[in-house]
DNA sequence: ATAATACTTAAAGCTAACTTTAAGGCAAGA
DNA sequence: TCTTGCCTTAAAGTTAGCTTTAAGTATTAT
């Protein structure tokens, strides 16, 4: 499978996909005979991880560790274990950090009403204000 | 109240409340006679819903959309509620995601042991390939 | 055979969101 | 009075994460 498959099925732009490999987010990709490559199974599931982590925040440097632990299996797998569990628990503080943020904006739109008024009272004050300076 | 009160207040470095002042994301802060800024409790609010907002991953321009709109109140307040539930959504979209790929690890953690078997397999398979070839 | 479309690389360019720097002003304490 | 530690601005610098460009090669369609 060719790059432009390969970004069509993974939702990720062929530029992308060339500058991970650079990065070493993915690992090298197969070439043919005329050094063009050639995408398999496993290859696609690496993009496709690094898109969802991506996606959910993850930073380069971070997935590059990740990566780079888990290919140099000689390293401890208490350290591979460990940067997993603090991924999660970096997430789940950011997934409910977006949860507040998000009752934040459900208050504000059931109280819409409500919010206008005060806006517009402030709005009358302020010009009766500006009338009063004259 | 001075920016670095503000700053300690808020948890938003004072450069980055100069800035945000500049970019009309939060309103024009009062001064004293020499020049120095005066923060009140509104502009104290604004700072910290404005990085509620931002580590809900809300980006600066949304966010500056969003409060011209609601500062000049003669726009429709139809366009203004349309911003507020089209912005919910994009965040639980974005959380959903999130959710997602803390799955994800979350699983590889439940499966540890066995991942790194699989990889040790990998690895001892790659070597007598290896071999094979010299 | 030629045109269109793919692919390749290295390097430069871009955008967002700050952050730092430089150069100076004011106010309080030793 | 001098030093310390705030404050101010405008402008330049930084970082992440791509994206675009330029120049060339290969494959496919007509």
């Amino acid at each position: 499978m060719n790059i432009k498959e390969a970004s069509q099925i993974t939702d990720v732009p062929a530029s992308t996909i060339r500058y991970y490999e650079k990065e070493n987010i993915i690992p090298a990709v197969d070439r043919n005979e005329s050094g063009v490559r050639d995408f398999d199974d496993h290859a696609i599931r690496r993009i496709s991880f690094a898109k969802k982590m991506r996606d959910a925040g993850m930073e380069i440097s971070t997935l590059k560790q990740y990566i780079n632990l888990f290919d140099n299996v000689e390293d401890s797998e208490d350290e591979q274990l460990a940067l997993l569990v603090e991924q999660k628990r970096l997430m789940e503080e950011k997934r409910d950090k977006m949860q507040e943020a998000i009752d934040h904006l459900a208050h504000k739109i059931e109280n819409f009403d409500t919010h206008m008024l005060r806006i517009e009272d402030e709005l009358r004050s302020m010009k009766a204000n500006k009338k009063e300076r004259l």
